[in-house]
DNA sequence: CGGCGTTTTGATTTTATTCAAGCGGCGTGG
DNA sequence: CCACGCCGCTTGAATAAAATCAAAACGCCG
């Protein structure tokens, strides 16, 4: 095997462009690659048979998707760029052997997968116990918080998503999204104006879903 | 560091054995070990401030749990025995460290994290686009299949867990899970005496978890 | 300006929750 | 051994929440 800084090259390497609305990955293709976002934004969904479809995730910048394909050697979700979005494509068998050498890269992709784990059951909470408005708070203020840390705006920003994506997410029905944003809104919590929305009193908005 | 079977000695050795319903590890607990059912039932669950649990999942022998720890080093979710149980306590440093020496430990340890990822993203699914019968349908046919897996029977079982602690799982009330017990048998898709279950059609109960 | 897709809003129905009561097994103590 | 009370579960009736169906408003683009 060759040097670190070749393979770690290799690893970091072969960055892929896509379009808004073009696919990274299909469910069902076979597993290849871990996927890094450098910048752009993405929504992963499942499909039923029966044409239903559950949105699992929206991932923005300095996040790492497609790791549900490890486990059978195959995608099990399908992940589409909601807007111009370029990605750091990371094969998985050069990254499981360049670990061997490179201490630092393990502990680092293992709190990764952790964090999908806890992200995944904050939305098992979300989806099992919380009411439509109460989801949408937590929703917003997930967002904010994504993008405070890569360094826009918590307060105001635009939703790459369509409601109905959103609702899919949310376990909701778009009308229902709807009608939250607007309870939100007329509660004097957030402003919207399509996907423009700007928080205005985000501890009353984090009150709101405690107290329902 | 000493020689891989001392290690792997270590790895497994310790083990420990639990009553039911004492608790193996708490929300906010330091994480240093992942554990291996290896025998009995256990929950685990999510807290809210407000008092309100959501229970995350169900595990039984095979399992490996804690790996919502290794993000922040400190288990985000609590841990329950459902019945007497064994585990053995994996230290996740001891297994980093042999993981380096021992080459199949890594990829498997991979694979368990993913699977409780498409776990979860299953039960995205559940609580976001299915209806309460169908819910508790889909619940049964996995657990079903996990005591096949097992060498248990897949068609007659008893359940470890309370009607509350479905329903939570479930995203749903006791009362509504209640019902659909007392629904699904109705229709002749099930027999259930408290916790003992019979599946009695199986492809049927496939099948209503499509068409609701 | 007109047409299209998305979103909002309204009225009604469906589904699950809530509140309340009753059942039934199980263990305890008389 | 039986009666009692408790706990977990089931069932019923009323209520609340979200889904559904339907229509109107809005912004976008040609």
């Amino acid at each position: 095997m060759e040097s670190d800084t070749i393979c770690m090259g290799e690893l970091i390497r072969s960055r892929k462009s896509l379009k808004r609305g073009q696919t990274l990955y299909r469910e069902g293709e076979p597993f290849r690659s871990l996927y890094a976002v450098r910048s752009g934004f993405f929504k992963s969904n499942l499909q039923l048979e029966d044409g239903r479809e559950q949105v699992t995730g929206f991932h923005m910048t300095g996040e790492l998707i497609g790791m549900d394909g490890i486990d059978s050697g195959a995608y099990t979700s399908s992940a589409t760029s909601l807007e111009d979005s370029e990605v750091c494509e990371v094969s998985y068998g050069h990254f499981v052997n360049l670990s061997e050498d490179v201490h630092c890269l393990l502990p680092r992709f293992h709190r990764l997968m952790s964090r999908e784990i806890l992200r995944v059951h904050g939305m098992m909470l979300l989806l099992g116990s919380m009411m439509a408005e109460e989801r949408l708070a937590v929703f917003l203020l997930d967002l904010s918080q994504r993008y405070r840390i890569n360094g826009y705006s918590a307060s105001e920003f635009i939703l790459r998503m369509s409601r109905d994506e959103i609702s899919s997410y949310l376990g909701l029905r778009l009308e229902t999204v709807s009608r939250a944003f607007s309870k939100l809104q007329s509660d004097g919590l957030i402003d919207v104006h399509h996907r423009q929305i700007r928080i205005r009193d985000i501890s009353r908005l984090k009150r709101h879903h405690r107290s329902g």
